[in-house]
DNA sequence: CTTTAAAGTTAACTTAAGTAAACTTTTTTA
DNA sequence: TAAAAAAGTTTACTTAAGTTAACTTTAAAG
């Protein structure tokens, strides 16, 4: 399904799907460095790089959205944020610790896991 | 609890553990090699690493074993690998699956998340 | 024993990701 | 609307981790 995107590539688009429907506006460099706190810089160049790969839309100077192809990718990191925090609190870890370590666990959970997840979740 | 270390310092200590209590032996850099998938190139810039920060013992040409300060990371971390394991057995994900995964999230899970997870396989 | 194969080492290079800081563009505001 | 502040860009540098390939040491076999 994938085809290797880093695990600073899906924070990078995860976080602009995240910033962009709190406000429903475009997003800027300036607020994914604050959320993830990194440099503009290195969201300068990341920025370049996704804009390149067909990631993101974006003219220089100009402000930040997903395409459809990094929605797609977006959207599913950020459901198995969801489901992963879900179900951390689910077994009993607390809800700041669960908001932590969903973020590193997103990035590393197969489909196949990701399932098996969801499903405990519901039948409970 | 942990002072930094990175998902590769982890994965070797914790695959010399692994590879020294199959056969009792200390050992050698092919075995880590094959045993990881990398080049005997890069372990042995690794161990060279791990060496002077005191993870392991080895002379130039010599065979490979933990300290007391390696040996404590690498079954800190494989405790985590085979809760997670079990874990992802237990709420249905395939052996294949469940080995594959839980070498990823073994570095990311917090000791709180660990614990949630053990308490959770041994009342199942 | 000597030669050859296997194991280990080293060096030069690559890639991904970040930083800091100088610079440019845009926006705000007096 | 000009000057200052904020946002975005670029460049040079750093670090961690790998690869390849040449080289050295050790071990094994004739």
């Amino acid at each position: 399904m994938n085809e290797e995107l880093t695990k600073s590539t899906e924070d990078y688009l995860e976080s602009i799907l995240i910033l962009n429907r709190e406000t429903n506006e475009p997003v800027s460099s300036l607020q994914i460095a604050s959320f993830l706190k990194v440099t503009k810089g290195a969201v300068a160049k990341a920025m370049n790089r996704l804009n390149q790969e067909g990631y993101i839309d974006k003219e220089l100077y100009g402000q930040i959205t997903l395409t459809e192809k990094g929605l797609e990718i977006a959207k599913n990191v950020y459901s198995k944020h969801k489901e992963i925090k879900n179900f951390l609190i689910k077994i009993g870890v607390s809800l700041e610790t669960a908001e932590k370590d969903c973020c590193l666990l997103e990035h590393n959970i197969s489909d196949e896991t990701f399932l098996a997840i969801k499903k405990f979740n519901k039948n409970l």
